[in-house]
DNA sequence: GTTAGCACTCGACCTATCTGAGTGCTAATT
DNA sequence: AATTAGCACTCAGATAGGTCGAGTGCTAAC
């Protein structure tokens, strides 16, 4: 095994260096301005030694024998996870996106806005995914015939937001019949959340119905196809995509369009997103980290976002691997807080 | 006045020769291509000279001095309109799309499936309007009451839509009072258009209320904020922006940003599909006859889509200029009836 | 361990040249 | 009078050579 060489406060001073030239200025950093100006005072010629070393490590990499070095997406790894000195947001600023936040009614705008505001100060992709559904409360459902068997169901959870589908129930229904189940359903679930109206409702199925008279059994037999269909019904709201046309490392027509196909597929980053479900502060993929080949130029800041404690969803920004990290994460952060405060009617500022 | 050199049937004849072959090519073609292939038996002298006419016409234009001729915006217009000959859509393929069309359930599916379809087969961009608010029938609405005087509004038309807003109410209303005035506009605007029910609403105001009593008078108000408000709630679904990246007419990053901005603001992109509104049968916008710099490089071919006969939505296929127009047209054509009556439950088959 | 010096590499840019497709014009042909 | 052959001309695109400068690795001196 090779002597590797060692990585010491110098060479890691050195990298991060290097980094924040090459994430400010986008192009290969070479020994001479590193040397004339980094704080570390070093000569050209020692600088390439311990270049030559960071190389030999996979931290940065040439792109040919006479430009400087670029970092690698492990260089980017040990910068965010050890080098990185964020910067704090400034509370005005934080005043100030509170009160973006504070205007909107329902719940599909603040959404919204959050992506637009995640795009719109980064300059690059916003991305938030709508509340898991099985998170929310249950507070109303309603049925309305259709014909053929055919019911419409439209279902309110929390405050704003509503939802419709259509079952097919066994016999044909009337408007009182449906009504009466309805009734019962808002009764006995109201201000549950979904995930235990889901039990609820499976464990009525399969207990004996002698208690139970024809309309309850009908009632349930149809929140069963509402609520344990598990249409994964996951979405996201993307916003300033075009803002990456604009950066060169997507200059190229097929990475670009590798990358559209992704959004508008919307299946991979969704597989992302809920990755970062689990994780709780800012969860970082850079380049190849995150595995879909469509991503492979790009970075991903997320955060997951909360309701009541409960995480219920993701936000966070897309852009390319050279992004100004010290500036996003915080962002990242401040802004996943204010939109679950936002959903939450209750809660005060988290600040 | 100069003497313009006539549009003889010889001259007619070339520019469709012209326009098809660069329609299949892509390239700009010359004098000897021209010659050889097309069915006028003209040598390449005669050819250059009828094209110098058809260029001082403004129908055709070159590059650069050495390259073939290109058709202008003019010259594709004269092509479309008078020397198209259209390809007329096989029994089987017709029979084929209508089926995909059948297995929806809800008009959200059904626009998107139209939208897909469009975009697939073209290989270009497909955009469907999502159907008019005020043409569609008014079949149910419903009140809730949230906190603070504010009121759900859940509102359903035809079989499959639902909609919902939240209004602000001048007093706090309960869930039976809500109830109440669900009911009376449930019996008094049922099966109604929304434009009929907007009308009704307005004359209501207007009148005295004495024959009303005060659950009246506080439903009618309420229908006036959900079916008053002009909240021009028009959005349409595109699919496949991404086959246009293909094109080397958008190869240009600036100009494909250009587009894709317009994409995801809509605005200009609804009032263009808006103009087709009126217009029955297929619509086309070439190039820079659009209005919309976004699209200069674009060539949009339309159709509105009727429901019961009445006009509800657009539906069409954005690519570049250069399309193959004999095929796009009827394609849309039909993709348009096929909307309709999938969107009608109640129509069989429009062939 | 650090630095100065130096030969070397290689992309970026500029220029010159060649090639071929296609034109416009003129004069000959039908 | 319309068509065509012939010819000089134009111009984008490809290829090749040449210069420039930024940056490197290595060696020897400090």
């Amino acid at each position: 095994m090779p002597n590797l060489p060692e990585l010491n406060d110098r060479s890691l001073g050195l990298l991060k260096s290097l980094v924040e030239r090459y994430i400010s200025e986008g192009q290969p950093v070479g020994s001479r301005v590193l040397s004339r100006d980094s704080d570390l005072d070093l000569s050209p010629a020692t600088i390439r030694n311990v270049m030559a070393d960071l190389e030999e490590l996979g931290l940065i990499h040439s792109p040919h024998t006479s430009a400087g070095r670029v970092p690698t997406v492990s260089g980017y790894r040990l910068f965010v996870d050890a080098l990185l000195t964020v910067k704090p947001i400034n509370n005005e600023e934080i005043k100030r996106l509170q009160h973006d936040f504070g205007i909107k009614q329902d719940a599909a705008d603040v959404i919204e806005g959050a992506s637009k505001l995640l795009s719109e100060v980064t300059q690059m992709a916003g991305v938030v995914t709508l509340p898991r559904r099985e998170m929310v409360a249950f507070r109303h459902i309603e049925f309305l015939p259709l014909s053929n068997s055919r019911v419409l169901v439209i279902f309110v959870s929390n405050e704003k937001e509503v939802q419709n589908q259509i079952i097919n129930t066994a016999s044909e229904f009337s408007a009182a019949e449906l009504q009466q189940a309805a009734n019962y359903l808002n009764a006995k679930f109201e201000g549950k959340s979904l995930a235990a109206v889901r039990k609820a409702v499976l464990k009525e199925m399969q207990s004996d119905h002698e208690h139970m008279n024809r309309e309850m059994i009908d009632a349930i037999a149809m929140a069963q196809q509402v609520f344990t269909g598990d249409k994964a019904q996951e979405d996201y709201v993307l916003s300033g995509e075009t803002n990456l046309m604009g950066f060169s490392e997507l200059a190229d027509m097929a990475r670009l369009r590798n990358l559209f196909d992704a959004f508008s597929q919307k299946r991979s980053i969704i597989h992302l997103l809920d990755q970062c479900l689990e994780a709780d502060g800012v969860q970082i993929y850079i380049g190849e980290e995150s595995g879909y080949q469509a991503l492979d130029y790009c970075s991903l800041v997320t955060s997951s976002y909360s309701v009541n404690d409960e995480v219920v969803g993701v936000l966070g920004v897309i852009g390319p691997t050279r992004m100004a990290y010290e500036k996003i994460i915080p962002f990242v952060d401040v802004t996943a807080k204010l939109l679950g405060a936002a959903l939450n009617p209750k809660t005060s500022s988290p600040f």
